[in-house]
DNA sequence: ACCTCGCAAATTTGATCATATTATCTGGAA
DNA sequence: TTCCAGATAATATGATCAAATTTGCGAGGT
């Protein structure tokens, strides 16, 4: 049931998800330039399913619309940080408060499968698995809330968040990435809504403080290595 | 310099501008089929930047996507509205904040221009200027907050409830529909962020609160009109 | 005899592509 | 430095294919 078919939806759509993956894997680096050509001929297909995708990132703000005709992965600056860290306080403990009143034991043995695997990826400095695990513990959890307005509210400050998150990881490893999945868990076992709510706040202000905190220490150095897509 | 040159930028922009004006308006009735085709006819044009267009509005929760391949005016529900509640309460009145920092004397007398057409409109009845009037005073406002992430995070959610809004005044009229904006301009005025901060949450909590009212009342009655759009 | 249900043809609409057009950027020469 | 030409990439269109809905017809039941 939860199989993945690939080959029976439309193109647009699969191009989407792809290019939702990379922004969130981090493969695209901030300020990096994003061709529609270049990305049809990577993924195959034509300019226009390619289109379709870019415009609806670019609505998320997961791409950047430059005046001109160009899209790139937008760069963060340090008061896009700080709005991001207070609209992400604001809405995600709300949303995790909600999802813990539909939790289930099997929704809680996922949640320990994937931090497991998040520690797994910690221990091995595999970036990119890491911040597939943790968008993928956050989403799993909010999920559960069953939202459709806050939920792709959410998405979306994930989306722009993720590449800086990439960057940060790449330049100083994932040793010293600290997250509150474990209270997290617990507070679901004991249906402790508030204090699932506070778990969650808790994670949310360790990682921004820690994203803002390595852009105070990087601001004026070389500018982001902008390495080819193709 | 502010002119509106419509024919140096791509057409998917405009028929995006076009289709959003259209939503926000209320032209367009939740549950609407909205088709390529038929917005290509009507706003003159090809198919594929219509397209373009319906992603972006799909992506930010104006449309819906629905199962199969068409693409529809989303119905809100009980749960919906108290979502969109929740979130315009947790992030328009920091907006309001933010922008009340960057007040200026040209922009209060902005809003209070927008303010005075906007109770002209009551008076005729005139509910799309009334909407649009709405809609421009708060993203007057907002927008001086200079804010990439929250705007567009809010945008969206007025977006959404844009189709709903004008069904309700279209049933109810425009007679009932109180708002707090002489108290934004006044403690804009006397540069009180907390108190503009203040109004808007009280202008947010009635307004949806009527919607929610009004939802309520009319649950269970007949199925809302899918006026054809040509 | 009339109504309802179901199946199949026909029409409408969406998806994708190849291509022509236009705008922007790049390099070099005056 | 400024300007012009070539290159590159985005935009927009129409055609073609595929899918879904709607229409219409006939059989079976009331």
């Amino acid at each position: 049931m939860t199989g993945s078919e690939t080959e029976k939806r439309p193109a647009h759509l699969n191009i989407y998800d792809a290019l939702r993956n990379m922004i969130l894997c981090g493969d695209l680096a901030p300020g990096q330039p994003v061709t529609i050509q270049g990305l049809a001929e990577i993924l195959g297909g034509s300019t226009t399913p390619v289109r379709e995708a870019i415009r609806r990132l670019t609505s998320q703000g997961a791409l950047h619309f430059q005046g001109n005709r160009r899209v790139s992965v937008p760069v963060l600056t340090l008061p896009q940080i700080d709005e991001l860290k207070f609209a992400r306080m604001a809405l995600e403990p709300e949303l995790a408060r909600m999802a813990s009143k539909n939790v289930t034991p099997s929704l809680i043995s996922e949640l320990c499968d994937i931090d497991a695997a998040l520690d797994s990826a910690i221990e091995r400095g595999d970036v990119k698995r890491y911040l597939q695990s943790n968008y993928l513990f956050h989403m799993t959890l909010y999920r559960a809330a069953q939202s459709d307005i806050l939920l792709p509210a959410v998405d979306s400050f994930w989306l722009r968040s993720s590449p800086s998150l990439r960057v940060i990881c790449g330049r100083y490893g994932t040793q010293h990435l600290p997250d509150k999945h474990q209270e997290t868990i617990a507070a679901l076992r004991a249906t402790d809504d508030a204090a699932v709510a506070r778990a969650i706040a808790q994670d949310i202000a360790q990682g921004m403080d820690n994203i803002r905190a390595v852009l105070l220490d990087t601001q004026g150095k070389t500018a982001p290595e902008t390495s080819k897509v193709s």
